[in-house]
DNA sequence: GTTAAATAGGACTATTTTAAGCCTATTGCC
DNA sequence: GGCAATAGGCTTAAAATAGTCCTATTTAAC
């Protein structure tokens, strides 16, 4: 229960990359693969979801790669799930309420939509910026 | 990303049960998969990790079931979701270092582990007793 | 003491989600 | 035109979750 999935920490990863390692530079989805250790094919994916979101930009064609899209003072830890996995939804119901048999007679789905909610202020609460400060590597 | 599972809802829905209409009762895990609407198999287990954990106490054989095995002041959200899922690992490398093949360069665990931990605050910032006066059924 | 109704739990199967890989466009510098 | 890159659809592999089945054990009732 509640782990956050590896394409996530692949996107964390590459903004962080991005905004230390890549300041005003395009940078390959070659090269963030290398450096940080993980799958180039599996990488492209996340990126390709943080380019939708506006989170990062691409240039295409030779010479093409990766650079932020927004300042990192802009881009939340919660931005960069939400590109990645899509709107969250602690509980089934909130996918679609026929996912969930007990839909109707459920008394504790206020609880739990409040629940995700505090989760999410968690995630919303911490910028690429002052994550960066915190990490001071 | 971040959806409980629904053996942990099982876990919630049979113990605000046994909070409300259980009071003193020895209850049968088929009376409560059939009011709350669950599989009886699979409520079972759910059942067994509760009493493991002391939040449910049973009573074997004929007449047997399950009462409440502590106040429902003193049983909270995270309580049963540790029962229930176990100890929680936001990140991979939490259950085991060689998880995550970016271990000894990763960077962000620390936040990471912070994160967890927060989350893991608000689960035990709620109780079944305010749970339930929250509900107000 | 036999029976029946219940929990206890191991072992198995099915389903769903996640992770990864493959392959074919398309883009755009040289 | 050739090449190095993103874009993205499609398929496969692996893992986690969900659910079932079966057997043992316990104990109240008869
Ligand atoms: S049990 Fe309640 S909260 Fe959970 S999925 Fe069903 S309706 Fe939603
Ligand atoms: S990327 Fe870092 S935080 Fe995530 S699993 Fe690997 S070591 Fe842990």
């Amino acid at each position: 229960m509640l782990q956050v999935s590896r394409k996530f920490e692949y996107g964390l990863h590459a903004v962080t990359y991005l905004a230390t390692k890549g300041l005003g530079r395009v940078v390959t989805v070659k090269e963030m693969a290398d450096e940080i250790g993980f799958s180039q094919e599996f990488l492209s994916k996340a990126m390709q979801s943080l380019k939708r979101a506006g989170i990062a930009a691409s240039v295409q064609g030779v010479k093409g790669g990766y650079r932020l899209g927004k300042a990192t003072e802009e881009i939340t830890v919660a931005d960069i799930a939400i590109a990645i996995e899509g709107e969250p939804h602690l509980v089934r119901c909130g996918v679609k309420a026929d996912r969930c048999e007990i839909f109707s007679s459920c008394h504790h789905r206020g609880y739990m939509n409040i629940l995700q909610h505090k989760i999410q202020g968690l995630l919303n609460a911490t910028t690429i910026h002052t994550l960066l400060k915190e990490i001071e590597r």
